[in-house]
DNA sequence: AAGGCGGGGGT
DNA sequence: ACCCCAGCCTT
């Protein structure tokens, strides 16, 4: 029997009943798709759902305010999956008469969709013959066919994109894109898979080598870079101090509190000395520490993050204004409470502090 | 070709 | 501490 045949007999008694799957409606399958990106089904559901309710249909997505749609993203990461969600569904309303579309050539022009996207969203909606290759496609056809080549280089991505093509069930796409997915998921994971029960476990190359847990091989990014931020929380007369980041970092363009970075790992004491925080604040201006260091671990970068509050609110002096910063105005205690603690507990990135 | 971009969970 | 997750975009 086929290795296509044998995945799809696989999948029909050990798939996954996910919503996306009832149905063909390529909007739909969309929204699953972009939220799904480097991200666990079980953490993208719950955002699935509320996206679905808040917008049903394309146009819907594409009449809403941009801050809207990040309230609803909040707390996901890759915020730029939204701004293009949003970018895309405009796209869909002007050159495509609002109609989703659904082949692959058409898909792929959207901002946010790529090859993976692309392949899912026609296979899933119209039942078109492109193989999706995603993290659990590498690793099953890396293990089944004993490949070590990188999968992450050119030569890799290139390679395992002509071997799924191949391997594809040409007549039944869909099935076959979710079978290979789920076979990743839950049969071939990354660490302790259950070979010995595997279906394929004659003919699986890595299986019979020994060598499963050594593929598929990857190259090693870079390290990640330690960083130090200084959060002022400072309010007055029922005033709370915030601002918006910048385009080119991490967490652009979303809200936080007032922020110096340091090269150096600096408690307050240290802080107060430097140039950078003479620069914004008053040899008046007292500040105690809120809670200890707390750690945000990014992909790519460590973020040290300390918290402190004005000891006295009369004490406010600020030098500067290119701070970028604004005043969410009469907040009350439990607004500002529920805000520095989604914040600071919460490791969550704040959208939009305007109530 | 390489780097940047999040948050969560597993080992 | 490091890896991985239904990747994509920019440089």
């Amino acid at each position: 029997m086929s290795f296509a045949l044998k995945l799809m007999n696989w999948y029909r008694e050990h798939g996954r009943d996910l919503p996306w799957r009832n149905t063909q409606n390529p909007y739909i399958i969309w929204l699953s798709e972009i939220i799904l990106q480097q991200t666990r089904v079980e953490q993208g559901l719950p955002y699935f759902h509320r996206f679905l309710e808040a917008f049903p249909i394309v146009t819907k997505f594409a009449a809403a305010e941009e801050e809207e749609i990040l309230r609803l993203w909040q707390g996901l990461g890759y915020y730029s999956r939204a701004r293009n969600m949003h970018k895309a569904a405009k796209m869909v309303v002007n050159d495509f008469d609002g109609i989703f579309p659904s082949s692959y050539t058409e898909v792929i022009r959207l901002s946010g969709v790529g090859d993976y996207t692309a392949a899912a969203i026609s296979s899933f909606s119209s039942n078109e013959a492109k193989a999706v290759v995603d993290g659990n496609v590498y690793r099953v056809l890396s293990r089944y066919f004993g490949i070590d080549e990188p999968i992450n280089g050119t030569k890799g991505k290139k390679v395992f994109a002509e071997i799924a093509a191949d391997m594809l069930d040409m007549k039944d796409a869909s099935t076959y894109n979710q079978a290979i997915m789920d076979f990743g998921a839950l049969q071939c994971k990354p660490k302790k898979p259950d070979c010995e029960i595997c279906v394929f476990n004659l003919e699986c190359v890595a299986h019979r080598e020994g060598i499963v847990d050594r593929l598929p091989v990857k190259l090693r990014g870079k390290a990640s870079k330690n960083r130090y931020f200084h959060y002022f929380i400072v309010e007055s007369d029922n005033q709370l101090l915030m601002s918006k980041r910048g385009e080119a970092d991490v967490w652009a363009n979303l809200y936080e509190f007032p922020m110096l970075e340091t090269e150096q790992d600096l408690t307050l004491e240290g802080l107060l000395k430097t140039a950078q925080f003479s620069e914004y604040f008053d040899e008046e201006a007292s500040f105690v520490q809120l809670g200890n260091v707390t750690k945000h671990i990014l992909s790519h970068q460590n973020i040290y993050a300390r918290f402190y509050m004005l000891e006295d609110a009369k004490s406010l002096r600020i030098k500067k204004s290119n701070w970028n910063y604004f005043f969410v105005e009469k907040i009350d205690t439990l607004a500002k409470h529920k805000l520095i603690f989604s914040f600071l507990e919460k490791n969550k990135q704040l959208i939009n502090p305007k109530f």
